[in-house]
DNA sequence: GGTACTAGATTTGCATACCAGACATGTATG
DNA sequence: CATACATGTCTGGTATGCAAATCTAGTACC
């Protein structure tokens, strides 16, 4: 114990990546990564004293942010009981997906009236990028997914409704990451993004948001495989 | 003190309604609905030790409250300096507005092709309510409201979204028990609840929207007057 | 062998103690 | 008079202790 008071050099935490602020957040943030990437198993216990030793801090920010994940559905907390990692459920998987897609249907159908020259080029080059990506990285084509949806939201002002998605969506990528092989080809997803951008640059709300819609319900094609190939890892209906 | 351990006797506490569950949660529906209430000031400091006092309980429990509301954007915790209602943002309850008009007009949709008479009845006899309400009781009509809107939405199945909204609604709310007086008038509002049930009853997804569409979009004919009216109360632009 | 019970270990919820940083105020100094 | 500074008091962030509920293991008993 070389340090003098409670706050520990952050630098010696597992956790601490490019991530800022108190402890609690960051635990937050690194718990929610660890389940979406599958590295807690769904209904895998977590206790509060457990997490706190392994990352050599108190109770009080581990606790913080379980309350958060499990606003987020993604543990469970039964008082005097434990913490689990909750499994997947379809139903909460589709409910997420519902209220997503009715999010960004209306954030594209705004691109498509006001959007700017300038985040046209940007989507345009993140789906060069996408196109790049070797085969069998598909984890990389993750994150320029995400991106590219953030750019579409933050292109026309909707930050907030980007936030409202990305809290909604751990729920969809929890299955994104168990699909990395045998989800949606990889081209296949290229070519939504390029009518959506296309129905954007057209100034064609109701084409963007077409292809918007058929984008985002490519998860209920993998979902029922998915399930059936990993029984453990789902809530049994 | 006559209490031996810590746990409070819950019928003491103020906030005790018939709310459930630990103290935590229930300060937090508390805070939140003195705040929208406009019980709390905008920009008012909350502290929390001075909350704790006031509500006999610790520290603790006021902080996981705190924590809730600032995800909400109810609240501001700025360390080492305190923690403050936020003034009403204009942007905010825009933002909030387009997320919740994007669910809701999706729920609607699916109701106009999926309704269940029994639930159609149910709005009918929401309405009719609605119509009993005396002139001057308003508040009584926000509760009325806010019943049938969430019946739309459980009558799908679509509690999540339902869920959503619920939060992401606190902003628009604020607004409506400002704007208790000068406000659309009731019978305005009465007849286009009447529209959204007639579409959905109709079995036309189109109407129903676009009646859903014109009802949520009210609050921006009174926001510029409340925000002109209570300089105070909003975020300097 | 099977069942009821007891003791211990764990769990989370709550309370309390301590810390560093921010701020207001009063004071000394130019 | 103005400015720099010391200081006391507030804040939220963190650590820790205690209580109640729950589960587990083992044991005594039938």
């Amino acid at each position: 114990m070389p340090e003098t008071s409670g706050k520990q050099a952050a630098s010696e935490r597992v956790f601490q990546q490019i991530d800022s602020g108190s402890i609690g957040p960051q635990l937050y943030r690194f718990l929610r990564e660890s389940i979406i990437r599958g590295e807690l198993q769904p209904g895998q216990a977590l206790s509060e004293s457990e997490v706190a030793r392994k990352y050599s801090t108190s109770r009080q920010p581990v606790r913080e942010a379980f309350i958060k994940l499990a606003e987020e559905r993604l543990v469970i907390i039964q008082p005097q009981r434990g913490t689990f990692v909750v499994k997947i459920s379809v139903a909460d998987v589709l409910d997420a997906r519902f209220v997503r897609e009715a999010i960004e249907v209306a954030v594209v159908q705004e691109a498509a009236t006001s959007a700017l020259p300038s985040a046209i080029k940007e989507l345009r080059n993140l789906i060069e990028q996408q196109k790049e990506i070797s085969h069998g990285h598909n984890v990389d084509f993750l994150a320029l997914d995400e991106e590219f949806h953030r750019t579409i939201a933050f292109s026309v002002g909707r930050a907030h409704a980007w936030r409202v998605i990305e809290n909604i969506k751990a729920q969809m990528d929890r299955i994104r990451y168990l699909s990395l092989d045998d989800a949606t080809p990889i081209p296949l997803l290229i070519d939504q993004h390029t009518r959506i951008v296309d129905g954007i640059e057209a100034g064609n709300p109701t084409e963007a948001a077409a292809a918007t819609r058929s984008h985002l319900r490519e998860i209920m094609v993998s979902l029922p495989n998915i399930a059936a190939r990993f029984p453990d890892l789902f809530e049994p209906i």
